[in-house]
DNA sequence: CGAATTTGACCGGCGC
DNA sequence: GCGCCGGTCAAATTCG
């Protein structure tokens, strides 16, 4: 049996995936003769490439109707999805085109067309900010929801405590566990009737007061402790009701596929220690979870950097729970889950590229389910708000756009846009990938190869229209690092800012290039700021790569 | 000595 | 049904 197992994990090991790429890539992009219009990049906006949403083409048809000959087409073409684009609809604009080209009026009809063409793109344009309005929306919601649940979660833990304990939050400092997680409470009283936003603001911004003036010894802050673990379980279960109902109306979508059980917990039982859920009637457990687990395809967001150490700082505080040889990749995997809060489910997993090793692949799953310090809130915000996005807006449609939009990312590549984000629907679960290699402080641009996206990568990608980029990657990227470290000027509570910011992110029309450039801030700052945990450490075992 | 990491075993899903 | 594989567990080991 030993050999078995070891034998496959050599096997893995040695294996590269290169065969997986040719596919798709070699498609036509223009089989119509046009503009690929990109299917897939949903996020891209203005550019007028958008096919999306009808909405626009009947907006049109209002204003030119007369000469539209190829619109009324268009119009039966797209009406695929609402408001949440992604399914578009590649040939509407070369259709019309063509239509045009046939008739071939004179030039009059020419102007005609420019106009009408740029009417078009104004309607796009707006189109496209409003769906990501939407969007924005959407993953605020779901934020939002995430933070509620953090927030019953805490309160009936620490509900629980005082019941158990009858002593003041400020007490449990204490832990059994030792790990030291400080976990306000009171902040989120406070905040609570605030607006709920998202929570992770709400954490952060007490967070960092207290992770700054903990150290002093701000006391009267009184962080308290986080209450034992065997209460948070229990709490946790309590919870889950609760949560069940609020999951689906919020991702009521996406798990429609489940039908009703979807099993929103997951987040909340984090990793259950086994033993807790042997504990508990094991027949619950396993239905729950087995209904649940199957259907989490949870949405992941991996981070490309470079980086040399073996893992990159987010500002969290990671364990290491297994250590495994990948497929296609020399390099061993590292799994990591989340200590900072007793339950915490997030996990992550390390990995370096295969073909670039100083090229690290960081990849994210699940949401916090505790108040993070300052530090780990950017990572984390950005993260779930990219994985919100993923799932609210384009999940279910995603696939069928990545896999058509393979070739426009092939084309797309060449030009080496400073910022990818890559989109894949091949695994199981939903990922955005966020390719920093490039874009870290800017150092790297020569331009060169884009052996960023190793051919290893068949998936799909979206490429970022170097267009919108940069003033809009710019805009979010602002907001970012301002809610990051500034915050003390503005009126607006942290909170506030942070929200800001995260909603500049996403409402950012080019969304994965404000979601490159936050997180490559996020990471650089994190990286001169807290040079003290994680990432320098982990240095030690980088050979083990080599 | 407790906490974190290492590392082989184990488990469940999936394709053949 | 079997083997591959990603992912996780947990005993053993190392670290601080
Ligand atoms: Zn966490």
């Amino acid at each position: 049996m030993e050999s078995a197992a070891r034998d496959h994990s050599i096997h893995n090991c040695r294996s590269i995936e290169q065969p997986l790429l040719s596919p798709e890539t070699a498609v036509d992009h223009d089989h119509h003769g046009k503009r690929i219009v990109d299917e897939l990049d949903f996020f891209a906006d203005n550019k007028g490439r958008l096919m999306e949403m009808r909405d626009q083409t009947v907006e049109v048809k209002e204003e030119g109707a007369h000469d539209h000959h190829g619109v009324g087409q268009e119009k039966q073409l797209p009406d695929v999805n609402t408001g949440l684009n992604l399914l578009t609809t590649y040939t509407s604009s070369d259709k019309s085109s063509m239509d045009d080209g046939t008739s071939s009026f004179h030039n009059m009809e020419d102007k005609h067309r420019t106009n009408e063409l740029a009417v078009l793109q104004a309607e796009l344009g707006r189109m496209s900010v409003e769906n990501q309005r939407l969007r924005v929306m959407i993953s605020q919601v779901n934020n939002n929801y995430q933070a509620l649940q953090v927030q019953i979660v805490t309160l009936m833990q620490r509900q629980q405590n005082q019941k158990a304990d009858h002593q003041t939050p400020e007490q449990h400092k204490m832990i059994n566990n030792g790990s030291v997680v400080v976990e306000e409470k009171q902040m989120m009283n406070g905040f609570n009737h605030i607006v709920p936003r998202q929570f992770m603001d709400m954490g952060r911004a007490e967070k960092d007061e207290l992770s700054q003036c903990s150290l002093e010894g701000c006391r009267s802050q009184d962080c308290s402790g986080s209450p034992p673990r065997n209460d948070i379980v229990e709490s946790m279960e309590c919870g889950k009701s609760t949560s069940h109902v609020l999951h689906r109306d919020l991702s009521g979508r996406i798990s429609t596929t489940n039908g009703g059980e979807d099993s929103p917990d997951q987040e909340f039982q984090g990793w259950v220690p086994k033993k807790v859920s042997k504990m508990m009637s094991p027949r619950d457990v396993d239905q729950a979870s087995s209904e649940t687990m199957s259907m989490i395809k949870k949405a992941r967001v991996s981070v490309r950097a470079r980086s040399e150490a073996s893992m990159i700082s987010d500002g969290c505080q990671w364990r290491k729970y297994g250590q495994k040889m990948a497929k296609g990749n020399p390099c061993p995997r590292a799994y990591y889950r989340c200590t900072m809060g007793t339950g915490c489910p997030v996990r992550k997993q390390v990995q370096r590229c295969a073909e670039d090793r100083t090229i690290l692949v960081t990849t994210y799953e699940g949401h916090h389910n505790h108040p993070l310090p300052p530090a780990a809130m950017a990572m984390a915000s950005t993260t779930s708000a990219a994985a919100s996005m993923l799932l609210s807006g384009s999940m279910p449609s995603a696939d069928g756009l990545i896999s058509s939009n393979s070739f426009l990312a092939r084309s797309a590549l060449p030009n080496c846009p400073p910022s990818l984000a890559t989109l894949s629907a091949s695994a199981p679960f939903p990922t955005v990938t966020l390719d920093l290699t490039r874009t870290p402080t800017s150092s790297e641009m020569p331009l060169g190869q884009p052996n960023q996206l190793p051919p290893s990568f068949p998936q799909n990608m979206m490429s970022v229209p170097q267009i919108l980029g940069q003033a809009l990657s710019s805009q979010s990227k602002f907001s970012v690092l301002d809610s990051f470290q500034g915050l003390d000027s503005a009126t607006h509570s942290l909170a506030d800012k942070v929200n800001a910011a995260t909603a500049a992110i996403t409402a950012d029309p080019n969304f994965t290039a404000a979601l490159v450039a936050a997180i490559t801030s996020i990471v650089g700052n994190v990286h001169s700021n807290n040079n003290t945990n994680n990432n320098v450490t982990t240095r030690n075992n980088s050979d083990s790569n080599t």
